[in-house]
DNA sequence: CCCCAGGCACAGA
DNA sequence: TCTGTGCATGGG
């Protein structure tokens, strides 16, 4: 499938910090794993990027997944246009981001592992909770390779804590043992989360154990969708401080601040 | 060896 | 409600 957009660029949404399962292959070529499917992307050209699946599964899953539907030239256009240099200067950066819908319990579990760790520890204890817990992925493209889906909620419910332990989670290990059972035994329904409010949604996710205002966030905006909010993490208290100094107006933004954080978060996280 | 990482729970004020 | 602190582990 040959994916024509402005706005669509493997390497910058790799490197984005919202996925962790993307990995470069090749020179513009990235493998993903999501929704128990592998797939290869190629960027073709600045606008064009080749996807390795069946048009039936690009309907089905991919379309929506790299939310291909929506207008991210009318954000970027606006930006650049605007009088706010810094997200002048992010959005040119970055224009080819997009926020992807992902798997809400992925998210979940990926974002309570990211605290107090750096990205590529994240995705290293990622792949070896995959290997433990997940199921093999039956896909040529891997090339050998083994690939592993993400756990079910019911495989990470029913692990041992000390053998959680061993891939590499530290401390928090019972945080995802314990949110894994909230979701099995429906303490919370995430996918019910998509419909409410985002001060509803902040308030259920706090209550897991492990769960506080930035990973809760996380999980609104990369695993429901809710592009009005905008996870604070070190990197963007430090533009809001240091660019802003501590005065910018989220409700400029109102509706598509995780947007707008995701290109604040972009460049100043990868621009030298 | 050092410091820090897409933070959190908990204790004490 | 706000601030400080310990936390397991690995990258740089």
């Amino acid at each position: 499938m040959l994916i024509q957009s402005p706005n669509f660029n493997i390497q910058q949404i790799a490197d984005s910090g919202q996925c962790f399962r993307m990995n470069k292959i090749n020179e513009n070529q990235y493998s993903l794993i999501a929704y128990s499917k592998y797939i290869v992307l190629t960027q073709i050209d600045s606008d064009k990027v080749e996807i390795n699946c069946s048009e039936e599964e690009f309907e089905e899953v991919w379309k929506d997944y790299f939310d291909l539907e929506y207008n991210y030239q009318q954000i970027v256009d606006n930006l650049t246009n605007g009088q706010d240099t810094f997200l002048k200067a992010a959005a040119e950066y970055g224009n080819g981001l997009r926020i992807l819908k992902q798997e809400p319990f992925e998210m979940l579990i990926s974002f309570i592992i990211s605290q107090n760790k750096n990205i590529p520890a994240i995705k290293r204890t990622i792949e070896k909770l995959c290997i433990k817990y997940g199921s093999l992925i039956e896909n040529e493209l891997c090339g050998g390779i083994e690939t592993y889906a993400f756990p079910t909620p019911e495989s990470l419910a029913g692990a041992r804590l000390e053998d959680l332990r061993e891939t590499g989670l530290g401390y928090r290990d019972a945080y995802i043992l314990r949110s894994a059972q909230s979701v099995v035994n429906r303490e919370i329904d995430l996918t019910k989360l998509r419909t409410l409010n985002t001060d509803e949604v902040m308030k259920h996710l706090t209550k897991l154990h492990g769960v506080g205002v930035k990973v809760a966030n996380c999980v609104s905006l990369y695993g429901l969708h809710h592009i009005e909010n905008a996870p604070v993490d070190v990197w963007i208290a430090r533009v809001l401080k240091e660019i802003y100094q501590n005065k910018f107006d989220w409700k400029k933004y109102e509706g598509i601040a995780g947007i707008i954080q995701q290109y604040m978060f972009y460049y100043m996280r990868n621009h030298t």
